[in-house]
DNA sequence: TATAATTGTGTATTGGTAACACAATGAAAT
DNA sequence: ATTTCATTGTGTTACCAATACACAATTATA
């Protein structure tokens, strides 16, 4: 079969590409149907479940190795990705051989990973599954089940740092479509906050930050009043998530 | 010589303790006489300037390492050490030689480097250079010079990320001897800022932190009205640095 | 046509930061 | 000894932003 040849090409030659010892982790972040999503992966040996991830290549920068592996699970490009943590705990893979068998491929030695999280559209992901998996999926973030290794510790800080991160950057962007509603984006914020945010005080911040533009009313569909649609000033927004939006001292 | 013997049993053998390809970069932070300094070690070769690092042992955390390697560049334990970023660019090694040459040592290769930073009581620093630098010392944070490779470009993003963490963690216990006077508290929150600080208010946001003990009178040496001597209070710190001053949501 | 849920907008209160002033201290100068 | 002067200790006011809260408008559904 051919995939499993590549496979095995993967295990026996894989260390001819990329760097020994070295993989990146993506938290994928999604937003549908009012909840927050993680983009993961079902392993074909064992069938448990990880995050998107990968190795790099030797002449590749860690940070275009995130993007590859993003664009592969996601086809899609040009996304919001962060670099928030590294994992290096000789333990951290637990119940993987880490023995020095020296017949052992490079796959089964130990690797220090570089967390990455990303914000996707939902709607935008065509999820793929990579070569040593069979499931390519979208997990809600409170259903996650118990991944490999440490990579439920690894959603949990890149949620945490994700969470601080709105403190002073613009969120939203990535994560919903080009058109939006008010209360879409304060569902947004209050599912990853997991808190309810007082209706009026969050437009007020929201529209105080100066990055969003006002378009007509939408949606005949909803059962009520039609709420107005906005859009993010593209301009306004990256000024903002490059310089941070106030701060402390 | 035996220094030579060891350092090219170093470039030899190296690769059979340390993982390859993966480096920790310390930006190590003291404060003296109204100055944040930085620990720099001066290469043997070249003579250029850098900063303390090393690499990681086989069955040793990314972690542990930036601590030992802290330790033998100042004899100092038990600090505050915060890994800030890892730094993946092929590139980042300007001037080295990368070329894929089989001859060349394990060290000649491509490093990404976890970068930690560390905050430290000058005083209590022995600076000890390492196998591979001549000298070891403080350097003025406004005067260090051009650094090998990324160096001066890890040492801006730690000072980037310190003065971030300043708007929700306390600072000071490492960096301050124990019985410190307010005015050299608020020398140290300047300095790190580089900003000018209202006397008054700054005293009541530090006292409104509940960090802080107030002792008795202090130095005779001083010219002028003697100010109050405080310490921290290390439970209420400790506790203060885990959860956070408070933050945005 | 009435209902019910939801959206749009405005106001009062509060809390914390920023701006600011004056009395007290203590070594140095006279 | 007395004066001087830089520095410290402390409090008050002003302002801005976040919070709490209320009412009118809208729209599909009953």
């Amino acid at each position: 079969m051919d995939a499993d040849k590549q496979l095995q090409d993967f295990f026996l030659r894989g260390d001819q590409i990329y760097m020994p010892h070295l993989s990146v982790d993506c938290v994928i972040f999604g937003f549908h149907d009012n909840h927050l999503k993680v983009l993961l992966l079902k392993w074909k040996k064992g069938g448990q479940w990880c995050l998107p991830g990968g190795f790099v290549k030797y002449a590749e920068s860690v940070d275009d190795s995130a993007v590859r592996i993003l664009k592969e699970r996601t086809g899609i490009d040009n996304i919001f990705l962060q670099q928030f943590h590294t994992f290096g705990d000789p333990k951290r893979e637990k119940g993987k051989s880490l023995k020095v068998a020296e017949k052992k491929s490079w796959i089964h030695k130990r690797f220090v990973s570089v967390g990455y999280y990303a914000l996707v559209e939902y709607s935008k992901v065509n999820p793929q599954p990579d070569i040593m998996s069979i499931e390519c999926r979208w997990w809600d973030i409170n259903t996650v089940p118990t991944l490999i290794y440490d990579h439920n510790k690894m959603i949990e800080k890149a949620l945490q740092i994700l969470r601080l991160d709105l403190n002073d950057h613009p969120l939203g962007y990535n994560l919903l479509p080009e058109k939006f509603t008010m209360p879409e984006l304060q569902r947004l914020y209050e599912t990853i906050l997991d808190e309810e945010l007082d209706r009026r005080n969050f437009q007020k911040r929201m529209l105080g930050l100066g990055i969003l533009e006002r378009l007509k009313e939408r949606k005949t569909g909803g059962a009520h009043k039609a709420p107005y649609l906005y859009r993010f000033d593209k301009k306004k927004y990256d000024k903002a998530m490059k310089q941070g939006l106030s701060g402390g001292w």
